[in-house]
RNA sequence: GGCGGGGUAGCUCAGUUGGUUAGAGCGCGGGACUCAUAAGCCCGAGGUCAGUGGUUCGAUCCCACUUCCCGCUACCA
């Protein structure tokens, strides 16, 4: 049976142009899925746009431009990050695709004949300017009017008829879910808050809106707007074809392996989602994963504190491969994570320009140097070179198990000690005095240059562009690359002619 | 307010199912070498593991309290 997998980011909402963030959901979701290749599955890897909305109606309004014109153009620019951020995604989904309407209303029609949703009135306290509705407890009397008490703004008394789906009903099983599926949620802090907001009970969730009109209608009653986030989640289908669930796509990838999102919108992943699709007898993602958010210093970014970073000036000033080897490395997965250039510098310089960088250029000056770039023949290994090449078939089973746990730290320390320990093997080895004794020589330098690709095989997932340059040395193109081949230690062909590099990664001074 | 997470070296973070001298990277000081992007290697300085009390032969790790930080507490997404 072949292996699956599919991984998912959030679709993204373009009310404004990507930022740091949308960078970093998409590099995790693009490590994980470039693993999952080299490690022998079929991958599906989605992401896309959310269009639809009251605050995209408005934006485009604003600009006096045609919904569907404006979400082209601001699509496009997330579009257009993806390939800058060389993402491996197999799709690019936008939910105002005709694919994703019928998806969409498929589900609903389902939904609606189920008796899951049903037609009623909404009502609140409701502020226009803050675009929320408020508890008859969040709301004071001032000067004769009423107004929120956070912001201040003054509320008015609105019903409005809404189809609601039945959210409440799914309580209990729900928190079964949770309580079955240990993982399903994670990091573990956030899957206590979710049980906590289940547990604190459920009301039934208003699925449509007759204020306005940018979404999809509801199939039943075309005076309805059906709810952006049920709109939004069903993506994860429609790029799977759904509702056709005979068709490859859908039976092979269906349920998802993995969403992977912001922790701001991890409620509706973790709550709603799955409540909708045990709603309509669908098969449940396997694993939601809520990561943090990256801060410039110890703040949000912020246009008023001037400290936005944005992806597209860091690309261009440091290169691709520096931030996402950053994103992955420094940020501890699951938790808030801080960026500056000063740190991506530090990062730059010392882990890749004078580590690894610099391991790659000693061991190949000194194969050049020495053996005309051939791979040694008469390679005959000491415990000395044993120790440190089977360190990655003795932890190969770990590394899988802190993919499949997405522990990005864990494998990055991995990667990032075998880097010092090579460098240090290269030095207590000693083999510029070894002249004399060709065949230790060889061994040397044999032993370097595998431990050279497993580093760089571990590293493609992370640092794809950088990887496949240190694979040519070895003429490894990216359809060769296989992980399981880190647990071979003589990969290298006796005699193969290699391939010399440029410098792999500059100083920044 | 309620629920949850956290406060570990100058900085960013690991870790301990309780057990002799608490770890890594960066930064800092010193040393030996020279294949290499003056990179790499070795040695070192630096921590009352937030505070107080308790359980225990023994707590940074368990319990209680105190204090500080953060998240969640539903229909903007």
């Amino acid at each position: 049976m072949s292996k699956n997998y599919y991984i998912t980011t959030p679709i993204y909402y373009p009310s404004a142009k990507p930022h740091m963030g949308h960078a970093y959901s998409s590099i995790v979701a693009d490590f994980f899925a470039r693993f999952k290749r080299i490690d022998g599955y079929n991958v599906f890897y989605l992401t896309g746009t959310d269009e639809h909305g009251l605050k995209i109606q408005k934006a485009a309004e604003g600009k006096n431009q045609d919904p569907l014109d404006f979400c082209n153009e601001i699509s496009k620019t997330f579009k257009d990050l993806s390939e800058t951020l060389n993402l491996s995604n197999t799709d690019f989904i936008r939910t105002t695709e005709k694919r994703h309407h019928k998806s969409v209303q498929n589900l609903w029609n389902i939904l609606e004949k189920k008796g899951e949703i049903y037609l009623s009135k909404y009502s609140g306290w409701y502020s226009i300017s803050d675009e929320a509705f408020y508890l008859e407890d969040d709301i004071e009397e001032k000067n004769g009017s009423k107004v929120a008490k956070l912001s201040g703004s003054s509320v008015e008394w609105i019903e409005e008829e809404s189809y609601f789906f039945k959210l409440s009903k799914w309580e209990d099983k729900l928190l079964e879910l949770y309580e079955n599926n240990k993982k399903f949620i994670l990091p573990k802090s956030r899957k206590n808050e979710v049980v906590s907001f289940v547990k604190s009970g459920l009301k039934d969730l208003s699925v449509s809106r007759k204020s306005f009109s940018w979404g999809i209608k509801v199939p039943t009653n075309n005076d309805h707007v059906i709810y952006v986030w049920l709109d939004a989640l069903t993506n994860y289908m429609s790029a799977l074809n759904y509702p056709d669930t005979k068709n490859s796509l859908y039976k092979n990838f269906w349920p998802a392996d993995l969403h992977l999102i912001g922790k701001d919108i991890l409620r509706f992943h973790a709550v709603y989602w799955p409540a909708f699709l045990l709603a309509a007898d669908l098969p449940l993602p396997k694993r939601i994963y809520g990561h943090g958010w990256i801060l410039s210093g110890d703040e949000k970014m912020s246009k008023s504190k001037g400290n936005i970073l944005d992806p597209l000036e860091i690309i261009n000033e440091y290169g691709l491969d520096p931030l996402r080897y950053y994103l992955l490395k420094e940020v501890s997965f699951g938790n808030d994570g801080n960026i500056s250039k000063d740190k991506l510098i530090s990062c730059i310089n010392s882990d890749l320009a004078n580590n690894f960088g610099n391991l790659c250029q000693r061991v190949l000056t000194f194969t050049e140097k020495n053996l005309s770039l051939t791979v040694p023949n008469k390679v005959n290994f000491l415990d000395d070179d044993l120790n440190i090449l089977n360190n990655f078939s003795n932890n190969y089973d770990k590394l899988m198990d802190y993919i499949d746990n997405q522990n990005i730290n864990s494998y990055m320390n991995f990667i990032v000690d075998q880097m010092f320990l090579a460098n240090k093997y290269f030095n207590d080895q000693e083999p510029w005095k070894k002249k004399n004794d060709f065949k230790r020589l060889n061994t040397i330098i044999y032993t370097s240059l595998e431990l050279i690709r497993k580093i760089a095989i571990l590293l493609y997932p992370v640092i794809p562009y950088s990887s496949l340059k240190v694979l040519n040395i070895f003429n490894i193109n990216e359809k060769k690359i296989k992980v399981d081949t880190i647990k071979n230690n003589q990969y290298l062909e006796n005699g193969m002619k290699i391939n010399k590099i440029n410098i792999l990664f500059n100083k920044v001074e």
